[in-house]
DNA sequence: TTGCTAGTTCGCACGACTTGTTGATTAGCA
DNA sequence: TGCTAATCAACAAGTCGTGCGAACTAGCAA
């Protein structure tokens, strides 16, 4: 992802004004690699900007989606989920407390075999699914 | 997927009763490659049974999720969709009409390298994004 | 066949998540 | 500094799924 200063002037540059509440999200997106909520990231962003609005901040997220700047991601967990992390990778969850981690796998393309003649992937979605190591110790 | 008789017996020696709906559910179920959602298979259920009621079909279709006779699929797209194949396959999905089809990958399992150690993986989910051959043809 | 009872169905309303709308406010620019 | 279009925040609605309680019924026993 880019840095908040990146972001700014690309902002700028797509004629898309630069708010307070716009610069701050930059910054709480920026290294973050907990894959938040918009939710989640309302209540960091509240404390900071009491006032700030969950609107705005499915507004810039919605911006920055479409800007290619951050992935939108649903894991069926009910809440879309946000990584500032845009190169292709996948992602690893773990069933009982929630945790989601980037990864990459290098067999990519992968082959398919089925009832589907002619089909032109444009992208593939790995999510791998199980128990982080935390909680495999907690539970042992 | 079992047949709607085998569902009849499983669901009678797991102590549930065998109500007209859940007959109709199953009979729907069976062989159905659409992916349906609970609101579609309840649009046809509609037709045959009037007065049955989509909180029934919503109910019906999580027991059969429950005791592993469908699964179910969340692609992203909204709602999630049931599949009466429950073998270890993948899916291919078409963004343009949202088509969706099963298909088997042979390389799993697949290695993954990131910043997770000791991770215990129980499923893999996989999907292909993409313009099936009938959106391919018309748009071009 | 009749009656009992626990399990089901059904409609409503609610909850979680997300987006549309709108009047007031504000950023960017000349 | 003032203009203009964009943004903000609050409210409300839409979508999908589930909890709840009253009415109903499948399955069983007599």
């Amino acid at each position: 992802m880019k840095t908040p200063e990146e972001l700014v002037a690309r902002f700028r540059e797509e004629g898309y004004k630069v708010t307070p509440q716009r610069q701050l999200i930059f910054r709480l997106l920026n290294g973050n690699t907990a894959h938040p909520t918009a939710e989640t990231l309302y209540e960091v962003a509240a404390e900071q900007m009491p006032g700030i609005s969950l609107r705005t901040v499915y507004q810039t997220l919605s911006e920055l989606s479409a800007m290619g700047e951050v992935q939108h991601i649903d894991l069926g967990s009910g809440a879309v989920r946000f990584d500032p992390n845009v190169d292709d990778h996948h992602h690893v969850v773990c069933s009982t407390c929630g945790v989601v981690h980037d990864v990459y796998v290098n067999q990519t393309p992968l082959q398919f075999e089925g009832d589907v003649e002619g089909f032109a992937v444009h992208s593939t979605r790995i999510v791998f699914s199980g128990e982080c190591a935390q909680c495999a110790h907690l539970s042992a």
